[in-house]
DNA sequence: ACTCGTGGATAACGACGTTACACCAACCTT
DNA sequence: AAGGTTGGTGTAACGTCGTTATCCACGAGT
């Protein structure tokens, strides 16, 4: 295992990692398995990430790096509403894609695991992209005006509340393309411009 | 330890066991820790248990328990929208109130757990509260037709949505109130009758 | 009083995360 | 080019976890 070049030895501790999770779930991620899985010993897997809440947290990165590889990949588009739900669109795409990173981002999934300010912040930078769109929103008259964060935040919580119970098994597999339009339709809807409640508090 | 009556042993250790997931966290929830939290060995544990697993699914009854409590001593509401906003402002008072509950419930805070089909049971009955409500929102005109199941789950995937992303920490403090208020409205806006838009497939 | 059966305590097993220690390869010095 | 130094790696151990086999004490039945 010597002198493999250090990140092309994490990325692959990385990779294997999120086979594992992928392949047999949260229980297979031990650090003796991943490091038994590549050939090497626990002790690289430890000055490497520093223990298991750091193998943890790079996987948790490598998530948000794919959602917004996603993000970014998506066709720009001159229309601030079709912008909004094609970001919606590939949120749900890329959850139910690789729903094991989902679940280490937003579930829990790794036991002893909670991302800590710096992860979050990566998280947050990836956040972004909703939030430039509900600004464009507004600033093409879409939206009535008001904190496109919080517009963001509303849009993100209807997203992430039906593809966690869809994730959980709540809906039947006929019912969650429906849920999610709803849900992520109604608050689209709520922050349009035409109707008077108040919002984007 | 012996004789104490086994129900009254198994509220006990339950007692015990909530406590310890509020006061220190999942990772203090360890059958040695229960056992000796209450006097008595693991083997206890197991009788009335089963194992670990048992005894989440324990928490995890118990804290729908407690949400159909509340949701029991609500006053009735001849009003159908204000039943279901006084339905979505206890339960997110439920999930405030001990959010450590509702973590076992629908966060995964638990390491190995999850529910099995007749723990899912016990959650879809205490479900049926926001089902019933929307039915009696249909009946009375103030919703569109459709599945009341349905307009259910959008509501409680925008209640779920809020609420998890704030047990996790991601909006600040003063930013929550009117995220809920937010996704909630717009999901109860989103079946009411006036406007045409498609919804409740 | 004696036996039997039930149920709890003890102590062990395997697996986990983590780390102290020993070792060896690569680099720097001369 | 040879030897000392440094840092990364493997081995093996520690403590803790969930779980369970074994043993023992207590109450019931005769």
């Amino acid at each position: 295992m010597r002198r493999r070049g250090q990140d092309e030895l994490r990325r692959f501790l990385l990779d294997t990692a999120g086979r594992l999770l992928a392949e047999e779930g949260p229980a297979a991620l031990t650090m003796r398995r991943v490091a038994a899985e590549v050939g090497c010993s626990t002790t690289v897997l430890y000055t490497l990430f520093g223990g298991k809440d750091g193998l943890a947290a790079g996987l948790y990165r490598e998530g948000f790096a794919r959602f917004q590889r996603r993000f970014q990949d998506l066709p720009p588009s001159p229309d601030p509403i079709a912008r909004i739900r094609a970001l919606s669109a590939a949120y749900r795409a890329g959850a139910l894609a690789e729903p094991h990173y989902y679940r280490v981002m937003f579930l829990g999934a790794i036991p002893g695991f909670s991302p800590g300010p710096d992860d979050q912040a990566v998280g947050n930078a990836t956040f972004q992209y909703l939030i430039d769109a509900a600004a464009a929103g507004m600033a093409a008259g879409a939206y009535r005006p008001g904190d496109p964060a919080a517009v963001a935040q509303v849009l993100w919580a209807a997203a992430h509340g039906v593809i966690s119970l869809e994730v959980a098994g709540v809906f039947g597999p006929e019912g969650a393309d429906q849920r999610y339009a709803d849900a992520t339709g109604a608050a689209t809807a709520w922050f349009i411009s035409s109707d008077g409640s108040d919002g984007a508090g």
